[in-house]
DNA sequence: CATGAATGAGGTTTCATTCAT
DNA sequence: AATGAATGAAACCTCATTCAT
């Protein structure tokens, strides 16, 4: 008696164990989501479907986002902050990049995510979804305004803010066709008399 | 059967009395519809939303269209022949207008449907809906190249069909830009843009 | 041509029909829910549960009720106003119905709708559901009351707003013993007890 | 299989040892459970809401309780229990206590459960959750029916049983009307009455 | 041509419970 | 003993469409 014995005993995962299977359970709910969200559009793909398609059970989901509009932002959150990390990257500190390598490396990264770029600018003309994907375009377009503002002023130009901001209105026309149109000439076409434009007048 | 009916005298309405009254309740649902569907989205839009606003019981709906897709479609045919022949009527054939006029024109046009614009290339952007707006977009975009290709050839332009393919490219992310932004400063940019570019390369 | 013709037509139902079967769908559904309700419990019975029994679609109840807790609110209202107008039909104006008669009138009221009663009772614990049935319990105390009181005052009793707020104290916790016991003999004792202390008293 | 397990040296814990560290995790359990039933009702508390308000996994309620339905009641048994010991301890054998002070003895003990007893009588009027409490209330009606009777017996009322009964019917309104006023005006005047009442009569 | 009650399939969501660790 | 991700059944509800009148 009080004999000190060995004895298997089950250890509960531990915290990173299971931030692991967290972490892939939700990466697969929304690479799924934003797949056939992307095939067939956000009303029709109901969440059953991509329960299905992902191979799990519907209501897992909802460990995970609060519903299904919460997972569509969660999802248009994460491709804008991608984006955004990808152009940085794409753009040398120095030497200062020319217009040219800066419209290149935008239009590059939005190519770099093609597939939910369609889904991205149809979310932003639903009305019945949600505002995220255009405060997302908004931050998006902001933020390329200051690169192109800050490289006018680097080069001189006059009226850098307001050059800019026509700048940005050109690109985004062609963000929009491009989600329209994909990689087609459509978008080639629009960059190349954008570019094409600028440099004739000496930027 | 225990069906209700009536025998009534029968004076025959003629064809066209016939038809007015359909055509009027065809187009009380169109409208209807097209406001609704706007302002809400398709997929938010009910049936019988539709109906309760336009003072119909839900069920005359079927007496027009095959569904709710069928309606849907029917507005977009429509607003988009509208579209087209609203630029024809702008435009006269002598003297013939110049770039300028032709944009303007076809801005203008938009304009005039500013409300359903936004429905319209939203349903573009949703695989689910149809793909009817969007074969109804290339016939638009079709038809103004050709106007551009017809204006390039009788200015003499080399490339003319390049050129109004590029002309119409660019028209083609005002477009979307419109439907995005309204009547917002961007889109004049845009179309400034367009012009100058235009202008100083002396079409 | 244009010869007057006999022709069948189809007559839409009047408002009329149309009201008569909108009144019967709606009373067979709150009958069945107030019967599935009480045996088995408000959370306990589904809406597909009330459909089934009552022969219906499940959608259905949606066409006459906001949703399940409206549906339990309006048989609630119809009940309390049924107890209302029965005790009050029960007492004649004149002559002055002694408080023995009062009592039993009320009790009487009850009594013809002991089914529900247990349910109204239920209700009234249950925080999670609704307080429409606590405020319907108030109302009725209330009405009880200001009886009661009425007729202290034309019997000359002294205090008699405190004696009938007494009187409905009583009352109620015998309402609550009915609804947990149904029509058994403690609901007599309580009866007899309450009334030989006021005749003893007097009153 | 491929399970996660540890090989300790295991230093057998005394029974009492385990016990002890059950009992504090069956403890913490039901007194969240209890709390949160009685807030917000059976039916609106989930188990992961017990779970998290006791700082607790979910699963864990599993190794003490079969279910849900298995926990709330125990609670219910463990506060009946709590009750009549509680009641028992306020009476003293000698002198016998006159009928006022069993009352108020009983009135107490309730008062001191004050917070669970509207949930108790809540789940009597639940037909779905279970018959337990039903069965309770019978028990304690009983056994206090034993402690009027045997009181009348020693102070030489004729019919102690019929008495006691009544009483005892008095006594389940009033413990009705406490759960639905809590110590408000309305209960005190219901034991007033019923105390003044029996003193009149000489008991 | 017009009505609107009724259907029924499908949607989103909740949650008690299980189970590998 | 304890963890919490995962399940799956069932809940409530919506709505395009049908059909008797």
């Amino acid at each position: 008696m009080n004999v000190q014995t060995k004895e298997v005993v089950y250890i509960p995962k531990s915290k990173e164990q299971f931030e692991e299977i967290r972490e892939k359970s939700r990466s697969i709910i929304m690479k799924t989501a934003l797949k056939l969200f992307s095939a067939n559009g956000y009303h029709a793909t109901s969440i059953s479907a991509i329960a299905k398609e992902a191979g799990i059970a519907a209501g897992l989901m909802y460990n995970y986002f609060k519903g299904k509009e919460d997972l569509l932002v969660k999802i248009i959150e994460e491709r804008f902050l991608d984006l955004n990390r990808y152009i940085s990257e794409q753009l040398p500190d120095e030497p200062i990049p020319d217009i040219g390598e800066i419209i290149d490396a935008t239009l590059k990264g939005i190519d770099s995510m093609k597939d939910s770029w369609k889904l991205l600018i149809s979310i932003m003309f639903q009305p019945d979804v949600s505002q995220i994907a255009t405060e997302w375009i908004g931050k998006l377009s902001l933020h390329q305004q200051e690169i192109y503002e800050k490289y006018y002023v680097i080069k001189g130009i006059k009226n850098p803010k307001e050059s800019a901001q026509a700048l940005s209105a050109v690109m985004h026309g062609i963000f929009l066709s491009y989600a329209h149109s994909g990689d087609s000439a459509e978008v080639r076409l629009l960059r190349n008399t954008v570019i094409k434009t600028l440099i004739e007048k000496g930027i």
